[in-house]
DNA sequence: ATGGTTGTTGTACAA
């Protein structure tokens, strides 16, 4: 089961991007982020001719996910629990049936620029109720994984230049130790577990200004959390990064686990 | 060097 996540930053303005990629690396499942639509303007047509099923959480404007899969989807969640008042559309769980059932959630955590302020509070205060979720789910002792553009960078090394970032909501220790306690809960990193010991790299974000592409300034903030459970069905992991040299790219690149299930 | 780009919505904002 090839399972990815993409932050396709407009899904109207980008739908033959998505649809392309789509057709190109034939994955099982994917989350999307920052679709910036509601459900009921989400081009669902192009993406069901291809053979998925679709959830969205949508929102006018601004945030929204969804999830795409070949295969059946059950038991739906919209939002992430802790907070009845926040309206925001930023995460979506499911379970798809394949071989065996596997539970996805898929997470646009906040940005949380400009730091400090209530962006960055909001932020802080989402990646606890994330915490508390992923250690439900963990609990459950069910094959799943959380993935999602976290929108933190997770050590030095995940940026081409991590002198830019010190001010940033991206790399502030607080970002970065809420997204280790997660991880030492027993959450695994699938794209770091490829290379242990890159000393830089690899990246999953490249601004669309001052060159970022061209000059490789990138970031790693698209993350992929296995359970106890996916871990051991781990078969391969990749990021798609020619997808950020074609025409009309969003500013992120599709990462994506191949789990035996 | 406080630049530069994109989508959605509305002529600003979030990223």
């Amino acid at each position: 089961m090839k399972i990815a996540t993409f932050n396709i930053n407009g899904v109207r303005a980008r739908i033959e991007t998505l649809t392309g990629w789509l057709s190109e690396a034939q994955p099982d499942v994917v989350v999307l982020q920052e679709i910036k639509t509601q459900d009921e303007g989400f081009p669902a047509d192009p993406i069901a001719d291809l053979g998925y099923n679709i959830e969205t959480h949508g929102q006018k404007g601004f945030n929204g996910v969804a999830i795409l899969s070949k295969l059946p989807i059950e038991d739906v969640m919209r939002g992430l629990p802790g907070d009845d008042a926040d309206e925001q559309s930023r995460y979506i769980e499911a379970t798809v049936v394949g071989q065996r059932a596997v539970r996805i959630g898929g997470l646009y955590l906040p940005n949380g620029n400009p730091q400090p302020g209530p962006k960055f509070d909001y932020k802080l205060a989402w990646m606890k109720r994330l915490r508390a979720r992923a250690s439900h789910l963990r609990m459950q002792e069910m094959p799943t994984i959380l993935l999602g553009d976290y929108n933190v960078i997770p050590e030095p090394r995940d940026a081409a230049a991590p002198d830019k970032w010190v001010d940033d909501a991206l790399f502030q220790p607080e970002s970065r130790a809420a997204l280790r306690r997660i991880l030492n809960d027993g959450w695994t990193d699938a794209i770091r577990l490829r290379d242990p010991d890159n000393a830089r790299g690899p990246f999953t974000f490249w601004d669309y200004q001052a060159g970022a592409w061209q000059r490789d300034n990138g970031i790693r903030i698209d993350h992929i959390l296995l359970s106890p459970q996916a871990v051991d069905l781990l078969i391969d992991t990749g990021i798609d990064r020619d997808e950020r040299a074609k025409d009309k790219p969003s500013d992120h690149v599709p990462v994506w686990v191949d789990l035996d299930a």
